[in-house]
DNA sequence: TGTACATCAGTGAACGCGCGTTCACTGATGTAC
DNA sequence: TGTACATCAGTGAACGCGCGTTCACTGATGTAC
């Protein structure tokens, strides 16, 4: 019978699971590569011009492809539009620890703070918070879909916690999210102003002001 | 000649402005009424669906009219998205200055950062604040349109400017757009929330940390 | 070695749908004379 | 008093368009034997 064996054959593991194919026209690397190439290109055409906005004709089409293939890489566009919020979640807060953990010792909440309300992330959407670029979006959603933005959002908290003030961690995951959550208000309305001098002051008047708020005790 | 009395004859008064109408089908009440009521509906419709969710032909059902009569009362979708706007802002600032009025005094500011950061608020978008239902729309509009908003947005930072810590107007005024953007922040991020207790927890957090910072010196 | 076959990322056309906007028309009204 | 006419909020059908999704098909690949 060999039951074991043929389902080897046939690109499942033992357990079950298909990990490759044996018989593929496009490498799995292939795959992975135009996946990577739609998620990075949704990614910034959501946050830079809505999700409803943005389509997913426009999104194959930046990356090369027909619309039709869209379905081989994704169930739907929601299912594209949280693996795209997670993306940038993701970039964001690697980018924001980066700079934290550059910083000189106990400078971390200051550049946090800087880069975040800086001209150049007001200026560029499409590469930055999701908070700023997408927040009433995902409210609106299904609640499957919040819930698995939840999670990313719960995670994002926790890699920045050790920056944030607070005696336990607890506190600095609450306070880190009440952080970025006000940031992402103060830099989603600079947005909004057509003045870029006002743009910036407002931007310096906020930067004072959390920095002041959110000081360690 | 008597050429001023002919404009009048036709509804111009004697500037040119066409004041009114002698031979109208429908009083002028009939269509301010009406024209009131596609303003209230979209006020709503928007800040719960967003405004590209939110349909012309939708809003007009919802009023009880057909969507070919949309364009008797507003030149675009865009010019009533800022109506809306415009009518929204000036709702959530008159209940803000009312509550804050009739606080106890030296306790306005409290009033309005627990009004604005109550569970009520964060359960009800459709009659809440614009910024955060509608921010990041905003801030995608073209420059006409937001210029327009601007305009809205500073009447509303100078209505509740009085209740804000500061020691000029110029500082109150400053003051009162930062702590609506950062509680606007707050409140649309707790909307994606999918647990109600969570929800309730973080903006208690949040108002205290609000008071706590925006605190008269 | 050669033939038959399975795979599946990507194509291209089609699906029904709702959108914002336009426009010829309706019809109750009130004026003109 | 009666007839002709202008008004304009609202109707209903149509416009072209882009949307998310489906699906029969293509064709380069590599296995089976």
């Amino acid at each position: 019978m060999c039951e074991g064996r043929e389902k080897d054959r046939r690109g499942f593991d033992f357990y079950g699971v298909r990990s490759y194919s044996l018989t593929m026209r496009y490498s799995l690397e292939h795959k992975a590569k135009n996946h990577e190439r739609i998620l990075s290109v949704a990614a910034r055409s959501f946050r830079e011009h809505g999700g409803d906005t943005s389509g997913i004709g426009t999104v194959m089409n930046k990356v090369g492809l027909k619309k039709g293939g869209f379905y081989r890489h994704f169930e739907s566009k929601d299912d594209l539009f949280v693996e795209a919020v997670a993306r940038a979640l993701e970039e964001t807060g690697r980018g924001m620890e980066e700079i934290a953990k550059s910083a000189p010792e106990g400078q971390g909440l200051r550049a946090i703070v800087e880069r975040y309300l800086s001209v150049g992330h007001a200026n560029s959407p499409g590469s930055g918070c999701v908070r700023a670029a997408l927040g009433p979006e995902l409210a609106r959603k299904p609640v499957a879909v919040r819930r698995r933005i939840e999670v990313l959002l719960r995670a994002y908290r926790e890699r920045l916690a050790p920056f944030m003030p607070g005696k336990t961690q607890e506190k600095r995951v609450e306070n880190c999210g009440l952080l970025f959550s006000s940031m992402a208000g103060v830099l989603m309305m600079t947005r909004v102003m057509t003045d870029p001098r006002r743009r910036e002051e407002t931007l310096a008047e906020a930067r004072k002001m959390f920095l002041k708020c959110f000081a360690e005790e």
